[in-house]
DNA sequence: TCAGCGTATGACTTGACGGGTATATGAAGC
DNA sequence: GCTTCATATACCCGTCAAGTCATACGCTGA
């Protein structure tokens, strides 16, 4: 139903992955990611339907539980589609953290149009 | 304008993936963009713009040209969110190469329907 | 000055996605 | 059987992003 097309638009959405991370971890049900995430069960169910279709996560019955453990590859696609810009900062590492830390100073109001 | 949170958003968009590779060969203006990627120049403008605001990208004026040349920052976030994830493929390499042949064969339909 | 090119912006429409609520399914236990 | 727990689905609705069209802006050369 819902086009979605590529596992950018999937990875698109933070609370998918918010997911995403917490299944790195370890494989979890629905009700452990529910509590972890502290969103409700139905909003976790469809996002994992989401995450399902588009092959990143797989699930397994277990009793009255669905365990979800990650699929690793539509995240090798996105790896994968990097490559080329790698070059772009392998040479200077530490731009990154210059980067990460004006994010962190940002006052996290991004909803003014700024200049430039 | 447009909140447009997170740099996962922003390279969601198809046509803004295809711009920003483009811009990893070489940079380029507007026009040439707009050619190579057969899209309206308005939207070629738009898209450069939400790039522009998120950082992807940074443009020089040239006479009466832009010339739009990529930013690494936002992609180097992306990379390093994917960092917890790799070691579920570093192992074993080959299962991206699968996927892919899959995705190439496949006529656009996501993992068919498995119903039960 | 004007014309023409290159680019940006504004208004409008459309459609998709995410959230919420209610409900359905299905297994386990009484 | 019925009830409870765990998860999934259906429906509605608000929001917001992307496309299109028209237009405005800015630069350059005649």
């Amino acid at each position: 139903m819902t086009r979605m097309e590529s596992s950018f638009a999937i990875i698109a959405e933070p609370n998918r992955r918010s997911i995403l991370s917490l299944l790195a971890a370890s494989e979890c049900s629905v009700g452990e990611l529910e509590r972890q995430l502290r969103m409700p069960q139905t909003s976790v169910s469809k996002h994992l339907r989401v995450l399902r279709e588009a092959g990143f996560v797989e699930s397994r019955v277990e009793a009255q539980r669905r365990v979800y453990r990650l699929r690793p590859e539509p995240l090798m696609e996105v790896d994968a589609w990097l490559t080329p810009f790698r070059r772009f900062w392998t040479a200077h590492v530490d731009a990154l953290e210059r980067h990460l830390d004006r994010m962190d100073a940002t006052p996290e109001t991004p909803t003014k149009g700024k200049k430039r």
